[in-house]
DNA sequence: CCATATAATGAAAAGCCTTTCGTCGCGACC
DNA sequence: GGTCGCGACGAAAGGCTTTTCATTATATGG
């Protein structure tokens, strides 16, 4: 069982940089210096630099870090605020962000909004007082700036300083309701989002506008509003009963998300009907359920890994003032077409 | 738009406790015993308390964080480290945490290992250097001991210092297995864990065990190893196809988990095997989309969102001495009979 | 041989907070 | 009246680094 000790001389005092110091008999700046490769340290002769390395691997030194950040300022640490840490959207794009983060020796802490402006405000404040140099929101309606630099992953807001990384909607509503059409679809159902969901409001745009540039016609008896904030498949369940006690016959369905068309599907089936023989459905996130649902999810994917990705090097290159602020940058879409679409029935 | 500014005075710089001071003419020491309700601060009388206060309040002060730290020797943070942010085990875990750390006024920072010991000791060293002061470490076969209070979840190697969450195997054994055989089920075919799996040794002996007892005979060809460590359902779907392929006759399957209980149910309804009528599937987990999953998901339920809030209890209780250190603490299974599973047919 | 540059290091301040200890004034008590 | 105790604060140390500036010693050039 290998121990794995803080590190602590043989006196089993913790080791600091007085203490390795003096254990090479020269002052602590001296030390510093050359462990940071400071500029001052260009001076100091080879042989004293190694002796100095020599002695901080032994004694397995290392910097405090809160004296360090007090000193010089700098943290290396980004805060992130999700919705709920759990969901398959928040967590994916958490992912990314470690990814990206861990590459650039920054660190993330994170805190939970749910769709609470209080909530979001008291994390705000406790990840700025840990330090944080910078801010990701995911998934929040951001309605205001921020003293550091920060990144709305959606982000459809107008904040100085805020950068809004956003999915290209229109082109997302495009290869959904192309690829129905394609299969002879006409009178598509629509799921919109939450108003809570920083999503909702360009999605159900971009769908009205593709729907108009394509000579769509979107039937006000088959959009529905999704009210709940569930975030389980049962986000989906009610509306397509709605759906489908509204009696107005439609063929396919635009869901807002995988999860809420999971749930519909799921209402169909419950109904009788058969998907995707009697009622196709498209989904939208792509997350690994969508692929092993039977039947598997035709969806419209978002890049959430690269998203997160993203997020930290714009970040850290503005917290480093390598670049300057952007408004807004654009992803895209993918479709993926799996079983849940198929032509429309004879 | 609230424009949110990180607390400066009417100079425009930083608000510190000396600047506070000097608003109120009292010196630093005095107004840090104030606000910290320090006991030196019971010989302050109530006015004077007030007028610190208000101005503290007025300019908006926030003490520094790393100074803080720097001087108290303590930090509230705990760190986790699981195998991946993404996935439904962690992040639901990871909610809990976050949960519970939220009430107790902790924070928490986030390391993966992705079950790889140089990348779990790389952010634990990380992490410590943050000031960690208690480590948490999910679905890892952690073999050492650490220098701070550490929970493991689960957590089946005997380390000091450690404390074990782990859930009750042999009762989950037992509430799957005799499901299975009150439907009649006697071939019944198992899915063995990932070595890597932190859970997979106790899991597959608390099954062994319990088969014994309740007299039901494991068939070494109905045992299938997971070898991949993949996370998506894509991890059940090799090993339901071998099962297939073995040609060995089963009426049952016991999943590792939901996601390879929902890959394997793929790979039977591929092959033109309906569930449950020709083969019953339970899982183990219960995930959120386990309930939505066509057919919907029998499963063993962990409880995992307690586990993690059990997890910072301990942790929290152990840090401020509270309480002794505890080797291992269960947690109940609970199944959860949904429509995957069925009488053995006729 | 003196002035000056440069190498090699030390000393000390600064970053912001907490905490211990000390001081000063004043009422109480013997 | 002297001592004691207490109320109300201030001064300063201490936590660990980083960084600037100063100092000493050596080398270089004229």
């Amino acid at each position: 069982m290998a121990e794995k000790k803080k590190p602590e001389d043989s006196n089993g005092s913790i080791v600091t940089l007085k203490s390795v110091a003096a254990h090479v008999g020269l002052s602590a700046g001296t030390v510093s210096a050359v462990l940071n490769d400071a500029p001052s340290a260009k001076h100091i002769p080879k042989p004293t630099r190694e002796r100095i390395i020599a002695a901080a691997r032994k004694l397995d030194y290392r910097p405090n870090f809160f004296a360090r950040s007090l000193r010089k300022q700098r943290t290396f640490t980004i805060g992130v605020i999700a919705h709920e840490i759990g969901d398959g959207y928040s967590s994916t794009v958490i992912a990314g962000i470690e990814n990206s983060a861990r590459l650039k020796n920054y660190f993330f802490v994170t805190g939970v909004h749910r769709h609470n402006q209080e909530l979001f405000d008291k994390y705000c404040r406790l990840l700025l007082q840990r330090g944080a140099e910078g801010l990701i929101s995911l998934d929040f309606n951001l309605a205001q700036s921020l003293p550091v630099p920060a990144v709305a992953i959606p982000g459809h807001m107008d904040n100085e300083g805020v950068t809004n990384i956003v999915l290209d909607h229109h082109h997302a509503a495009e290869l959904a309701l192309k690829h129905l059409m394609d299969f002879g679809h006409r009178r598509i159902a629509i799921l919109k989002g939450h108003p809570d969901s920083a999503d909702a409001a360009s999605r159900w745009k971009a769908v009205q506008d593709v729907a108009r540039e394509i000579g769509l016609e979107l039937n006000p008896e088959l959009v529905i509003q999704i009210d709940s904030t569930d975030s389980t498949p049962g986000l989906g369940y009610p509306f397509a009963r709605k759906l489908i006690e509204n009696k107005h016959p439609f063929t396919a369905l635009f869901a807002y998300n995988d999860i809420s068309a999971i749930g519909a599907i799921r209402a169909f089936q419950e109904f009788g009907w058969r998907v995707p023989q009697d009622v196709s459905v498209v989904g939208f996130d792509d997350i690994p359920a969508a692929a092993f649902h039977y039947p598997s999810l035709t969806t419209i994917r978002q890049p959430l890994h690269k998203m997160g990705e993203i997020a930290v090097d714009l970040l850290v290159d503005q917290i480093e003032r390598k670049s300057e602020w952007q408004r807004e940058i654009a992803v895209q879409p993918e479709i993926k077409i799996r079983e849940s679409t198929g032509p429309v029935a004879a």
